[in-house]
DNA sequence: TCAATAATGATACTCAATCTCAATTTCAAT
DNA sequence: ATTGAAATTGAGATTGAGTATCATTATTGA
């Protein structure tokens, strides 16, 4: 018999992460993971790379690859459609970036940098995406991974259907 | 405080499901719940929609759209690849079909029929899906969508990694 | 029977994402 | 600083799954 407390049941998470205080020193430290990795693989942080983890660092929702490359286009107008696609394939290797599978069309992305692990409801009707935390569902996934035998590198658990505000409107 | 027994909570289920013993009078019923559905919305069960789902109900195994379109192509080469499509939709539609991403590229599909609710597996090696079910974690991801107020209308669970026997062969 | 509607298959198209490749940049070792 | 090897880039071509179009055929109900 296993015993849970109930309130480390669920946590929702605001609709998009809060800053850190320090933005700088925050971006700072993340430009660093970055290039670790980089130089890891005998990479180099180009100015192309950092400016793209920089648009990323101040996106306060989830973005399609398409959205990140507007962005980076405000920035520097030079960087290539291409330069934006490899570099976040390079984010999601080094864990600073997730994708999150959109209802239809080009995948999501987000910054995790530090942030708890937490799966997604995807709003059908208006796109919005609402973030939750179950550390019990994951122990119960745990254990299914390890009594199939299996090494889980990555998951996804994504709820589709109607957020609140949508309903309202329905009704 | 919650008490979980601890033979709830997970539960592996073999990599394809097994046929009905009467096979026949399962596919029998299957049809007619797709003639149900489809008459309810003013269409019809034409030669090559029943086509379709007879391929679904033989396969052992989670099918990709051009597989199923393969399959379907031995018992009739006249089936066009738009009708697939079109009516692995439907079927997707009335609840007899789920839809499973795949690693990279196109998704696959299985018959849920009757099914219990799984979750699944999927190996990045051999690309094998493993399914299994925990009803406890459905209850904590219940937990959360009643918190925020949200209308699940499907979810998708499926942790990436490398099954027991990858494992093994790369050791 | 026959008009209205549904269904089909061939093919053109869309769109995200990847690939190619010549040109440029960066790095490490002089 | 110079140089050669390797990494990086951007433009544009390509891929590939899935969808839309549309003329033709099949089905339905009056």
């Amino acid at each position: 018999m296993i015993r849970l407390r109930k309130d480390a049941e669920v946590t929702l998470f605001p609709s998009h992460a809060q800053k850190p205080a320090d933005f700088q020193h925050w971006l700072g430290s993340l430009r660093g993971r970055f290039e670790d990795y980089l130089t890891k693989q005998g990479l180099n942080l180009t100015k192309q790379r950092e400016t793209i983890l920089h648009c990323l660092t101040e996106a306060d929702q989830h973005l399609t690859a398409e959205q990140i490359y507007d962005q980076v286009k405000k920035k520097d107008a030079s960087i290539g459609r291409a330069t934006v696609f490899r570099t976040i394939k390079l984010l999601q290797e080094c864990g600073l970036v997730d994708e999150i599978a959109s209802l239809r069309g080009s995948a999501k992305f987000e910054l995790k940098a530090d942030r708890p692990h937490h799966d997604h409801m995807i709003c059908v009707e208006c796109g919005r995406i609402l973030e939750f935390q179950s550390p019990m569902m994951e122990k119960f996934q745990d254990e299914a991974i390890r009594k199939q035998g299996f090494t889980a590198l990555w998951h996804r658990h994504e709820i589709f259907g109607r957020c609140k505000l949508c309903q309202k409107q329905r009704s």
